[in-house]
DNA sequence: TAGTGGTCTAGACCACCGC
DNA sequence: CGGTGGTCTAGACCACTAG
């Protein structure tokens, strides 16, 4: 979870293990099963271990990666940047986030596409402290979203949804009538206390929804 | 988690589940272990093993039992029902919800308030034929979701979150204008493939938020 | 103090993978 | 084929609970 350990990181196997924890492979193997069952690893039976790709998040809340989405469907899929800046964290701002006042920030807008129709808004903040590599990035050819997943770990996110009617900017570049409902998703998340990234998605509420799916056991 | 153990049922001590199962401590061990890890039981050492009173559903959806939230925040809570009946189910709810046609539902409309003012609009569906004492509850004292929690278990759960624009019902009944923008969360539940309830909860999008937190270990 | 769960060990057999 | 994970056993010691 410190993110030392890259997804795909070979994990060492039980017998190596058990020499350097010195404890029995009934134990290694217990702990290692329940980083499997977290999502944390990957264990293949005569293939070995290795750290998972973070799944992000669980069944209502993946809806974030947008090109990802649009292949699974089959449909086109761009983004567009619609404006980058490196921005000192506003004093409301730095203290709903945790942050020191004036902490050097990446704003972006994007506004995501699928099949040529816009279908989300994206405005993002990114800490230039804790992923010094946003402060260059442009983010053209990777929308921030999947950029930041693909490379910054995280231990903690908070997300929040809401329902709000549609400005005169949001509708413009959405494309739907002003006061329109919206649904607004907010997700923001750290890595062990420091801030990393905040992300705010609205979506046309008349043609979005969040599904998930769950059973008591919490497998699905 | 088929509601033959009814939450606070005692499971069976370890020694004598290795004497039905034929198997090792560390075998039951491991399972009930999986168990408790999964929410279905609860272990304390020395006292012995319960069937866990199931959490319902985790972070983002447990905004449902208005009456507990309530008192969480020391506020006042109550209830009423705007509409009770016994329906035959419409072809088209029948084949959303894997149904017979014409299967007798209860439909119950709720609308709750806390602290006076009206917080959200309930509509819900309760399959007759799985949840019987369900032709007769009138809902008085109990609103149908809380009254559901308590007795029918569930392998399936089903959400779905989306914004509306509120109609004149809706703005009448919430207190709020035509046209603002709600959050609308649809739930719908399934014990071993049979049908149990639908509920559509409709809250005013300015004054709600569904919040929930997350770990990449999936522990919160 | 007896009964319970929590954890560990050493050794074993098997299924599967990749060479 | 050797290396890997998946699972099991029998026995052990400990921490905690309830009477």
């Amino acid at each position: 979870m410190s993110g030392q350990w890259p997804p795909g990181t070979r994990v060492p196997v039980e017998h190596e293990l058990m020499a350097d924890y010195g404890c029995s492979r009934m134990t290694v193997s217990k702990v290692l099963s329940g980083l499997a069952d977290r999502g944390l690893i990957i264990r293949r039976r005569g293939a070995g271990s290795e750290v998972a790709t973070p799944r992000s998040e669980r069944a209502v809340l993946e809806i974030q990666d947008f090109a990802k989405e649009a292949a699974r469907h089959g449909t086109a899929y761009a983004h567009e940047v619609l404006r980058r800046e490196v921005i000192a964290c506003p004093v409301k701002t730095a203290a709903r986030l945790g942050l020191a006042a004036r902490s050097r920030l990446v704003s972006v807008h994007t506004l995501h596409r699928v099949a040529g129709r816009p279908e989300a808004l994206e405005e993002r903040l990114i800490n230039i402290a804790e992923v010094p590599q946003a402060r260059t990035e442009r983010f053209l050819d990777v929308p921030p979203g999947t950029w930041l997943l693909d490379y910054v770990p995280w231990t903690n996110a908070e997300h929040a949804i809401e329902a709000i009617n549609a400005d005169l900017l949001q509708a413009r570049l959405l494309d739907i009538a002003v006061g329109e409902a919206c649904l607004v998703l907010e997700r923001r998340t750290w890595q062990g206390g420091a801030f990393i990234t905040e992300a705010r998605i609205t979506y046309p509420g008349v043609r979005h929804r969040l599904v998930g799916r769950f059973s008591p056991d919490g497998r699905d």
